[in-house]
RNA sequence: GGCGGAGUGGCCGAGUGGCUUAGGCAAGGGCCUGCAAAGCCCUGUACGCGGGUUCGAUUCCCGCCUCCGCCUCCA
């Protein structure tokens, strides 16, 4: 079974086909850098950083463009109110942005527009709607007519008369449903140059001007959160499409994550910021956490849930650390049908981790029975399955990314040399039938944070992970 | 008001017109172990409520209840 993916614009999965053979593009919607990231956000960041794996796998060279909104209403106001210039509090949370999907694996896009640095593909996007009639200056600001678009709301079914419309802000505009494409510039913000005076970008426009500047008028994919199907996306593609381009062919969005009932957003107020949740979980973990349900599906955050997957994952951690201790480093095998199938089947994450734990298990049992072989195989497949998820326990990624936050070297290799010393003692002490000293000696070394487990090949220890 | 999504066993979370009816976590029993830990095996019989279609529905249709998202900045 080749790959199908949920199309939101035609409300049904739909058999991949790229435009180029060979290659796939694709357009995420990054942040707006008005604050630091929450599990909301990384949540999208991570669902198409596995799609993107999955393509790379499959072999598609992959394009992924996903950009930074560094210019807008919010970032000016929280800038003016901490005192700050709004490009140093732009900066500043694109990289706490960076910082996190870093921390949680996700790959660097092939590109992070800002959406200062393509102003003017965006003047020229406007100039291109003016001439074909779907765009009017009025009073400094520029706006999409929505009227001369037969096509406008097909993405979000929306019936545009429906469409409820503020009533306060429809001086400027020929239609209230109308939307900006452009804005005046106000005295103290920052301010280009048009040939309809001096202004700023409108959110939607930034979207389709970058999309299209590294893309092309058409690409395969284009994501977000499904927060954004309307209006966002849907006014993208209006200005695309009255532009002439024929812009994205699917259209993907992942489902949002609430915390008490209610999705997690800055204006809520109930946000969980991954610096915090990062100072208890591991980032594997809380990517394992984010990829076990599927995309469409909601995420009620709790630390309940969060718990479990921590323990679910090391799981299959502990499986692979152990093959690699008793046997040998296990390579990169091969993955499993049932996981290419869940995986084809619209990014089903839920079934792939199911396969992958199937493996674990046939891998235990292979390790117990003293099949090395049938053991090392598993866990290279199991390597493989979760590298294509981001989630290799093996991957350097991690392995870099624990060693940064634990003592140097040289501590470890003196801490390792006391340990073993002391196990040797406890092993002394079992074969003499002195338990009560083996097990003082353990429970010292777990009172110090460090795991003692016996296998047929001799006792293993290891850091407690707290 | 308009558009869309969801309610699954103790919990998280897939999925399906009936077939062995995911997976994980937790729980109980067992194996292994000096004891543990880890691992393995077994157990649990769930699909919001009321109708309907059907030989048969958790899965399809209708109604209802509850919840969530969008229609305003938002991943």
């Amino acid at each position: 079974m080749a790959l199908r993916l949920f199309d939101t614009a035609t409300r049904a999965q739909r058999a991949f086909v790229p435009l180029r053979a060979g290659a796939v593009s694709m357009y995420v919607c990054g942040a707006t850098v008005q604050g630091v990231a929450h599990i909301g956000h990384v949540r999208s960041g991570l669902n198409y950083d596995v799609l993107r794996r999955w393509f790379a796998h499959l072999g598609y060279d992959v394009t992924l463009v996903r950009n930074v909104t560094d210019i807008d209403d919010k970032i000016l106001a929280k800038a003016a109110a901490a005192g700050r210039p709004w490009w140093e509090w732009a900066a500043t949370h694109e990289r706490a942005f960076a910082a996190a999907y870093e921390a949680l694996g996700c790959l660097p896009p092939s590109i992070e527009p800002r959406a200062t640095g393509h102003v003017t593909q965006m003047v020229e996007l406007i100039e291109r709607l003016i001439e074909r009639g779907h765009a009017y200056p009025s009073a400094g600001d520029v706006y999409f007519a929505v009227s001369t678009l037969p096509e406008y709301g097909s993405l979000s079914r929306q019936k545009i008369d429906d469409v409820a419309h503020d009533e306060g802000d429809a001086g400027a505009k020929r239609d209230p449903r109308d939307f900006t494409l452009w804005k005046a510039a106000k005295p103290g913000e920052p301010s280009w140059p048009t040939p309809w005076g001096r202004g700023r970008p409108g959110w939607h426009l930034e979207c389709s001007a970058m999309a299209t500047a590294y893309l092309g008028p058409e690409f395969d994919i284009h994501g977000g959160g499904l927060d954004l199907v309307f209006p966002h996306h849907e006014n993208e593609q209006a200005q695309s499409r009255a532009a002439g381009e024929r812009f994205a062919r699917y259209w993907l969005h992942n489902a949002l994550v609430t915390t008490g009932g209610e999705k997690m957003s800055k204006s809520m107020g109930n946000t969980v910021s991954i610096d915090v949740l990062l100072r208890r979980v591991r980032g594997v973990e809380l990517r394992y956490y984010l990829v076990g349900p599927h995309y469409r599906s909601a995420i009620e955050y709790s630390d309940a849930a969060l718990g479990e997957a921590v323990v679910a994952y090391r799981r299959i951690e502990s499986f692979v650390h152990r093959v690699r201790e008793r046997v040998g480093e296990p390579g990169v095998g091969v993955l499993c049908a049932e996981f290419t199938a869940a995986l084809d089947d619209d990014l089903g994450t839920p079934g792939a981790l199911a396969a992958i734990h199937g493996v674990v298990r046939e891998g235990n049992t292979a390790l117990d029975a003293g099949d090395r072989a049938a053991a090392v195989g598993a866990a290279a497949s199991v390597r493989a399955m979760t590298g294509v998820l981001g989630l290799d326990p093996l991957d350097p990624w991690w392995v870099g990314a624990k060693r940064a936050d634990r003592d140097d070297t040289a501590t470890a290799g003196a801490l390792a040399a006391l340990i073993e010393d002391l196990l040797d003692r406890r092993q002394q002490a079992r074969t003499a039938g002195d338990f009560s000293a083996a097990d003082e000696v353990r429970d010292r070394l777990v009172a110090a944070g460090i795991e003692v487990q016996d296998s047929p090949d001799g006792p293993t220890w290891s850091l407690k992970d707290s």
